[in-house]
DNA sequence: TCCTGTCAGATTGAATTCAATGTGGCCAGT
DNA sequence: ACTGGCCACATTGAATTCAATCTGACAGGA
């Protein structure tokens, strides 16, 4: 579970996916689910028939269903008994939820990995940053936003505080990209700041400051996206 | 997986589990085993044979799996392909890192539960935390201080919070209660100080008193265990 | 003595097959 | 026309069965 997902799954023409032979198949099936949801191809409230994902593979029931118990843990899929499985779907005030969790676990997270991030790491920090503040594509700020804060938190060493931001920002995928498209010009200006703020804090070593500002960095948005509450409409 | 789960998993002379037919035979499944370790009775590091857990509920291997998938996104169970399922064991490290996040995550708990929390509960918490000064039995203490604190939650309507913190609190239990038995007495008294403390702020209606005697609290015992690591040991 | 390769037994991974449950449409009754 | 019950179909839950992989022990050679 640690580390960033690619966001693209590999299917061919025919819609039969590639066979990395990586791990078990309820693993691999698994990571297939979570990319498509989080790609955007599964919408929240879209029906998972577990016979569809399985013919996909080319495998049985079985594996298909393992993964979706793992992927229920994970927040991603939620699961009737003899009904289906849905990709989930969040009301607001629980999408505000996690963003309250993340504005106290992230910052924690980011002070673990700060001693380990050097001149390098930093500097990538910066171009994506840059990189952010030039694409005008959502997917491409989207990609970009991940790698940039995910990224700031690949030095730490832990075990499920890694995984645990992991989770949070995949269940919130669906409605960062939502959000993503109604960014107001001034707002995407504070986000930017916010980020090259974070980076000198970090260039400085000061954690408190990293600390602070990436809070508030989460915090503003958790706020914004209140003021939307358009974005949960379907 | 919201509120606080019962300690004693419900086994026959025969060691044939009673089937209570609430829910598909997976979720039962992963409910015993998850008390089974909850209670001490499988201890970090021990095996899980799925077919031993099949024949004790009469059932096939495969709601072994897949509640066993379920366990180990919870973090109970560490699974290796194609060879076996362990009881997961943390170290000391990982131990501390669960600590620090209940410290930034529960007080964020406790501020969503204090507006449900009536003086009947309140004086039901404040009865918990009489009984632990009382009593001398590690489970007795054991139980009693889950039912406090897990108990001051049980107002907060969250969906990811109140699960998460229930997942923080269970891949600690088995080391809580290695810790419990070499409580020495000064420290007993602070913990229970410090209970008293956090009824005192929730009864007075002071949300941001009631966050830091909680984190306080929280960190104490991290700072306590940090000082044992023979708690790690087998 | 220690290391390495091989083999039997044990254990898990997955496919096939059958049973149980939920869903949606049709019909009768009000 | 609308509501309630009944039945066929679709979908999931779980058992049985077979294949793949790992573990541990033993024999042989450096």
């Amino acid at each position: 579970m640690s580390g960033v997902y690619p966001l693209t799954p590999s299917v061919s023409a025919s819609g039969q996916v590639s066979q990395t032979h990586d791990g078990n198949s309820s693993t691999r099936i698994a990571e297939f689910i979570r990319n498509a949801i989080l790609s955007g191809e599964y919408r929240p409230g879209a029906r998972i028939r577990q016979e569809d994902v399985a013919q996909r593979f080319g495998a049985s029931r079985i594996p298909v269903r393992e993964a979706l118990r793992t992927l229920k843990a994970d927040g991603l899929v939620t699961l009737v008994a003899n009904a289906g499985a849905w990709v989930s779907r969040m009301t607001p005030a629980e999408c505000s939820e996690v963003y309250e969790t993340r504005e106290r676990v992230e910052p924690l997270l980011l002070r673990y990995a700060m001693p380990g991030l050097d001149a390098v790491a930093i500097d990538h920090l910066d171009e994506l940053a840059e990189q952010m503040r030039r694409t005008h594509d959502v997917e491409e700020f989207l990609r970009l936003d991940r790698e940039f804060h995910l990224g700031s938190y690949t030095t730490a060493r832990t075990t499920v505080l890694g995984d645990l931001v992991n989770r949070l920002w995949n269940t919130t995928q669906h409605y960062r990209r939502a959000f993503t498209l109604l960014l107001e010009e001034h707002s995407a200006r504070v986000v930017h700041d916010e980020h090259h703020l974070l980076v000198t804090a970090i260039r400085d070593g000061d954690t408190d400051g990293a600390e602070a500002v990436l809070s508030g960095h989460i915090r503003r948005t958790r706020l914004a996206l209140a003021r939307h509450p358009e974005v949960f409409d379907q």
